[in-house]
DNA sequence: AACTATTGATAAAT
DNA sequence: TATTTATCAATAGTT
């Protein structure tokens, strides 16, 4: 279905085996619901993508209850096939299998974290190299799109702060015209710089020096002064 | 697909809902296998139909295996404390173990090549960057180290051939020399320039225009012109 | 992600 | 069930 005819091979290109498998795991599921809608049938549906992603679909049952009356079902078939130094022997096959899998992917760890280089030969260690700038490549490009993305959402924060901040300091500012009409009740400040750090100042050290304990800015406050974002940014 | 629409809802009529449930199954087992094999995924699809009768799929992998990882992903941990199964709980485990420690170093594996970068912080990325420097510049220092031996090699020999060469060329003045003196055998070659092609040349040369049966070199000569750590370096 | 030309799946009929 | 056929659905390639 599409243009051209399909081919039951693996798809080579990463990204068209991506899009594919995307396409079709919702094709799959779309079907096996339907199925099990239609037919009245309890299906369960089970999907690793390559890079160990899991998707699954489970009718009405819940997975685990269709996974219990399958084992019930293949358990019972099993004691007519396998035997149990079959199945053993399928473990321990399936257990070297996985071990020596796990030796290849280490030995080729090792070349790509440069070492163990000595058991290359000159082709292999030049492949090897170009692999890594390749890769290296990949990798610096996408740690500068990180950090531009990073750096133009600091610029934004930055920006709302200095709004934040001004705002703050008008207040301020017009809260101390009001008192200075009004009999003084010994509070007083001129600060207006448009800073984080002064506007927590102006926060802490609105009681004066009248003791350290009132030094202590409130909780309510700060929730204002500081949005979440913010200290989730902070925090980081 | 079909004549009219299908309305998402249990068919009622029995025969109907048989049929539909066969050519359905059929379909869903197709598109598992085909995803499976097309997007190198792990499939595991299990259908009981209305009247219990289990069908099952699953990719190279077995129906087993894809449970078991199943449940990895689903309980991260669970308490293998069953007596009877408990040899076969510690496989399990173990199992799972190595299960783990691939797809771990599959992912690592994918970074490295520069790959699936979007899942990385910007400090993992910068460490990476690192580790990639660093490695490559391992593998430059063992590949220039290589090269150098290499080459160091390739002039000794050249001049192992050179010495080589030398001898010969004498020896076939000499030769020549004699002859001269004697009675002429239909044998002379003035050549004695000291490259390997010329010998070559000479040898093949030897018996003049006589015929080109004669031509051919004989078996017992070149034995001695090309000594074996020559003709490998020429097969390379 | 959205579009579209094609192939593929399948409901109904046989 | 199998086959056929008319339709709708899925999707491969493209933008």
């Amino acid at each position: 279905m599409g243009r051209g005819r399909v081919t039951l091979k693996r798809i080579e290109n990463k990204i068209n085996r991506q899009v594919t498998f995307s396409k079709r795991r919702s094709g799959l599921l779309k079907k096996a619901h339907e199925i099990s809608v239609l037919c009245d049938a309890d299906v369960g549906l089970i999907i690793f993508s390559t890079k160990g992603k899991l998707c699954e679909f489970a009718s009405d049952a819940s997975m685990e209850s269709i996974l219990e009356r399958y084992e019930r079902h293949s358990y019972e078939e099993r004691n007519n096939t396998t035997t149990d130094e079959e199945s053993i022997g399928k473990w321990t096959l399936e257990h070297a299998k996985l071990k020596s899998r796990i030796e290849l992917l280490q030995k080729t760890q090792s070349h790509v974290m440069g070492e163990d280089l000595d058991s290359l030969s000159l082709k292999e260690l030049q492949n090897l190299e170009h692999q890594m700038d390749t890769s290296i490549k990949h990798i610096r490009l996408r740690k500068n799109q990180l950090m531009t993305e990073t750096i133009s959402m600091l610029q934004k924060k930055e920006k709302a702060l200095q709004n934040q901040n001004n705002t703050l300091s008008k207040k301020i500012i017009e809260v101390e015209k009001e008192q200075s009409q009004q009999p003084p009740v010994e509070q007083q400040n001129n600060d207006n710089m448009p800073s984080l750090h002064f506007s927590t100042f102006i926060t802490t050290c609105e009681g004066r020096i009248d003791g350290p304990e009132k030094a202590i800015p409130r909780k309510g406050q700060p929730s204002i002064v500081l949005p979440p974002w913010m200290l989730q940014h902070i925090n980081q």
